[in-house]
DNA sequence: AACCAGGCTGCGC
DNA sequence: GCGCAGCATGGT
């Protein structure tokens, strides 16, 4: 049994398999492996580095409301969360598999999580809309309880965008292995790595060649850079943006960097800051979802674009991220 | 082998 | 302001 381990409660609309589906939807992603239906990942906490392992509560509640409380309940060791304190409803069960959360670390955890997985939100007035148009009703059905799948860490959210910028997605996922794996920190338990995003002032001080040499073009190299060094020196940060008085401020903000665009900075909004009506505009799997679905004949229809998404004030995030879900298909 | 990829900049009008 | 070429590089 891990060292510290937690029932995190979710809402009744969240499911877990569309989550880990979608984590798992074909791409080689270097900063969190899928496995037995466990989702596990490196995180940096205020006292350290965790390795966090995020399964499917149920069984453990179940045991647990059955009267047999030593699963989640009396872990020798510690940092459990009283049995019985939360078993109603669906939950997460959470495991720190290498030490021993202190409580401001577990809350901490819980943030993470709750951004990471987009928990505190009710769906259902998405779903109501999406079901009044016959072209989108089945997203409901298909891909109930999917949430935003968010980048909590804003630095990487924007590198991320800049390194999908204009290439395709396997292809991008191998640049991000590349750069990750030379300057991300890692973690190492039971013989596996595990690897965080790299530092902003570590990767501030890399050189264009270096990156050029793990094939980022030389201006996508140049923007990584800028963006690390804007962090590093606190000119940018997550917390910078969230005191901007709206939207607009905060997409002036990021357009003003060199190579961040209207796709950039809309993408790193409502993967990172939450932002629910933030369309990354000209978005080629949009556009292609958008047209796979009979929405749109041809990408250069803006207007039709824009008329369709003003249907869905306050949910233009949600809807885009389930558009990009509809490309890829369950085997 | 041509066309596309979860775009952006810089230029010419 | 708007349109568009050029960019870099791999995937299909």
């Amino acid at each position: 049994m891990a060292p510290t381990c937690f029932l995190l409660s979710v809402p009744a609309d969240f499911n877990f398999g569309e989550c880990l589906w979608f984590l798992d939807r074909g791409f080689d992603d270097c900063l969190y492996q899928l496995d037995n239906n466990k989702v596990t990942r490196a995180l940096r906490l205020k006292e350290g580095l965790a390795l966090v392992q995020i399964e499917s509560g149920d069984r453990a509640v179940d045991t647990m409301t059955t009267g047999i409380t030593a699963v989640v309940g009396s872990v020798p060791g510690a940092g459990v969360t009283e049995p019985g304190s939360q078993k109603e409803g669906p939950h997460l069960k959470i495991s720190v598999l290498n030490r021993v959360l202190s409580p401001t670390e577990e809350t901490e955890l819980r943030n993470y999580l709750d951004d990471w997985f987009d928990l505190q939100l009710d769906l259902n007035p998405f779903y109501a809309l999406i079901a009044q148009d016959s072209r989108l009703s089945f997203m409901k059905a298909d891909y109930y309880g999917l949430r935003l799948i968010g980048i909590p860490d804003l630095f990487e959210a924007i590198c991320w965008a800049i390194i999908g910028q204009q290439i395709n997605l396997t292809f991008a996922y191998k640049l991000k292995r590349k750069l990750v794996e030379r300057y991300g920190t890692t973690i190492e338990f039971n013989g596996n790595r595990y690897f965080l995003f790299p530092d902003p002032a570590v990767l501030a001080n890399a050189s264009l060649e270096d990156l050029q040499a793990m094939q980022f073009s030389r201006s996508k190299a140049g923007y990584v850079l800028k963006i690390a060094e804007a962090f590093a020196n606190q000119s940018l940060s997550k917390a910078v943006l969230r005191e901007m008085p709206d939207v607009a401020a905060r997409q002036k903000a990021l357009i003003s960097v060199k190579g961040v665009g209207i796709w950039t900075a809309n993408y790193a909004l409502m993967k990172s800051l939450k932002e629910r009506s933030c369309i990354p505009h000209g978005d080629a799997g949009l556009l292609n979802a958008l047209i796979n679905l009979d929405i749109i004949k041809d990408k250069k229809e803006l207007s039709d674009i824009e008329t369709f998404f003003n249907g869905y004030p306050e949910w233009e995030s949600y809807l885009v991220f389930y558009l990009w879900r509809t490309l890829s298909t369950r085997v």
